[in-house]
DNA sequence: ATTCTAACA
DNA sequence: TGTTAGAA
């Protein structure tokens, strides 16, 4: 498909699909007069670029751990330097994950005291 | 009508 | 990231 099809199905603008592709996170193949022809699975490849970035990681770290997370271990997994970077990256999800959970948990304590004084109000 | 690259009131 | 000019 060409990038205004993939834009519309993963609700990215064709700007942010370049953008991505100057990155090194996408590299669609060319037709013959320079078009991007994206694969079916772009359209995945998209949406798991868009939850690493809300989840903190640069496109630098995406870039180099991308075509590792589906297979069990790629060509890198024998670098310390490699492992030692995805580590430190996985340890700072972690602390986020704290965090977040932390303030959720203070929200839903919130909301709970909230529907005890106000049983009108719903507390889903 | 669409996409491409490059650049920025 | 959006938008846009100029070319294909």
């Amino acid at each position: 498909m060409r990038i205004k099809e993939l834009s519309e199905r993963v609700g990215v603008s064709t700007r942010l699909l370049r953008y991505y592709e100057e990155q090194g996170l996408l590299t669609p193949r060319r037709e013959e007069n320079g078009y991007r022809c994206y694969e079916e699975a772009a359209v995945e490849r998209v949406r798991q670029i868009r939850d690493l970035l809300r989840a903190g990681l640069t496109t630098e770290i995406i870039r180099e751990v991308l075509p590792c997370l589906g297979a069990a271990a790629c060509s890198q997994y024998d670098d310390p330097e490699f492992v030692r970077r995805i580590t430190a990256e996985r340890d700072r999800l972690r602390e986020r994950v704290t965090v977040l959970t932390q303030n959720l948990n203070a929200l839903d304590d919130y909301l709970s005291a909230v529907s005890r004084l106000t049983p009108s109000a719903d507390a889903a």
